[in-house]
RNA sequence: GCCCCCAUCGUCUAGUGGCCCAGGACGCCGCCCUUUCAAGGCGGUAACGGGGAUUCGAACUCCCCUGGGGGCACCA
């Protein structure tokens, strides 16, 4: 037995590059980096692309750029399965020689048949084992016919796998519900299981931390692994899988579900981050706002919770809503600058940048929340409107002009300082609780009931055009 | 159909036999503050799925049921 710190822990993340970067794989990716962080062990990427199918390049640089933008940084460079087939290929081979594997030559049709009969006879899909004792002459014959040859593991036909999770403790299962596998395509490609099962020991995994969904691939793995000779094998943890609010696994059909989209819907990295450390993790006490730092420090797979976990899109928003309140205003300005321009053009400068960021920092959940909420400023005067709602409440408030006369009054001589336009007092003294009709001054200038505050906002907009706003109001209101 | 995993407030979770007639957070509701509100403060609502067993004592252990999820293919 080596000693701990003779074999460091060794983790990866490897993902399918069939698509951008799922929150679920984001969390795999995470709690894979947090781990080898805490210890003090390599974080590893692997992309699983032996089905050149449903690879894309573009995906791949993609998902390199989503774990950046997170702060997953990988410690050696990304191993590509496609460039490793010659690996797969002799470990095939290997198992070959050794009898664990052998060569089938079914067409697809007939393994269809054989689902089939397997359906009818109550048997999970899978393959019958008509193939194993087939002899070299056989397989010759079969394979000048013409037929397709694969590869297929021979799984035990007695007996119980077992290993112990991490997350789970110990997991089994009966080798006869198992068929034989096939490790390498009639393509000649190499199958999941392979790739995985040589890649694990070629980069000398010894954590492998990913979804409960291949809870169950784990015993094939481990059995291609003994096979090919491997006495030491990596401990394995499980986690739970996310879902949507009904319960249902998190899909791409239903909402956001690709850490992209909650990047362009304004959700900062570190609060997605935050929130996603929180699913199915917990510091073991009351923390739940923590810096990256903080988290890899607390983390332990021994508080990874067993049951899987929903999905909540407005605890994520709230999290986000914390983490734009600890950003300093500087910091804030620069996650919102690029999103200000691509929305408002050149319109955006440093100033306006600033004092929006200002007076939105309070209270914004999200970062499009304050490009949303400035657009006012942004609009020209020909293209400004009020929102229905806010103006149905303009029209039913009982002295929405008086209120707008006021502030004409008002906003026509004060000096220009938000503390000179507070146009509170001026409401005071029509009788009425500024609070109350504040709306209307919301409505007029900003073209929605409620927004940014409303004095600064004024300010902003400058008098002239503070002032045209508030008469349009008042004329539209005649 | 077969196999595997899971089960505390609506949601995320704390809880590892007495500290729990169950704690925190989000949400929701109410009140307060207030320049609207998506912010802040205070308070409230709300859970151990059911049944057995073990034990002086069970949210915590065991069994059954129920429910939820996952897997099984030449996807990963």
């Amino acid at each position: 037995m080596t000693s701990a710190a003779a074999s460091p822990v060794r983790v990866r993340f490897s993902p399918a590059p069939s698509g951008e970067l799922h929150v679920g794989s984001a969390r795999t990716a995470l709690f894979n980096w947090f781990e080898a962080r805490h210890i003090g062990g390599s974080f590893l990427l692997r992309i699983e692309d032996t089905d050149a199918s449903r690879t894309r390049e573009e995906w791949i640089d993609a998902i390199g750029d989503t774990l950046g933008w997170l702060g997953i940084d990988w410690d050696e460079p990304p191993v590509r399965q496609s460039t490793r087939a010659d690996a797969y290929l002799a470990a095939a081979e290997q198992l070959l020689a050794s009898g664990h594997a052998y060569e089938t030559f079914e067409t697809p049709e007939e393994l269809e048949a054989i689902n089939a009969e397997r359906k009818e006879a109550k048997l999970p899909p899978g393959y019958d084992g008509r193939g194993r004792e087939l002899t070299p002459e056989q397989r010759k014959a079969l394979a000048a016919e013409g037929r397709p040859r694969t590869i297929r593991f021979r799984t035990p036909d007695t007996g119980t796998s077992s290993f112990v999770d991490l997350v789970r403790g110990p997991v089994s299962v009966e080798w006869a519900t198992i068929s034989d596998f096939v490790i390498v395509r009639s393509d000649g490609k190499p199958l999941f299981f392979l790739a995985n099962a040589v890649d694990d020991i070629a980069m000398g995994i010894t954590h492998v931390i990913r979804g409960e969904d291949l809870l169950d691939t784990t015993h094939r793995v481990l059995a291609l692994r003994a096979a090919l000779g491997d006495t030491e094998p990596p401990e394995y943890a499980h986690l739970p899988l996310i879902l949507r609010a009904d319960r249902a696994k998190l899909s791409k059909r239903h909402g956001a579900v690709a850490v992209e989209d909650f990047r362009a819907r304004g959700i900062l990295p570190e609060a997605l981050l935050n929130y996603l450390a929180l699913l199915g993790w917990s510091p073991g006490d009351d923390r739940e706002v923590m810096t990256r730092d903080e988290i890899v420090a607390s983390f332990s797979l021994e508080h990874v919770t067993k049951s899987a976990a929903v999905f909540d899109e407005k605890k994520l928003e709230w999290m986000n809503g914390e983490w734009i309140r600890r950003l300093d205003r500087g910091e804030l300005a620069a996650r919102v600058r690029p999103l200000m321009i691509e929305r408002y053009g050149a319109g955006v400068t440093e100033d306006l940048l600033d004092e929006v960021v200002a007076i939105a920092q309070e209270r914004a959940t999200t970062l499009v929340s304050i490009v949303e909420q400035s657009d006012f400023l942004f609009v020209t005067e020909e293209n400004f409107s009020i929102d229905d709602d806010a103006w149905q409440r303009v029209v039913n408030a009982e002295r929405g002009r008086d209120v707008l006369n006021a502030a004409i009054a008002h906003v026509e001589k004060c000096d220009w300082t938000v503390d000179a336009i507070d146009l509170r007092p001026a409401i005071s003294d029509l009788g009425m609780k500024p609070g109350k009709v504040m709306f209307v001054l919301y409505a007029a200038t900003e073209g929605r009931a409620a927004g940014l505050p409303v004095f600064d906002s004024i300010h902003l907009l400058g008098r002239e055009r503070a002032l045209g706003r508030l008469r349009a109001a008042r004329e539209r209101l005649a």
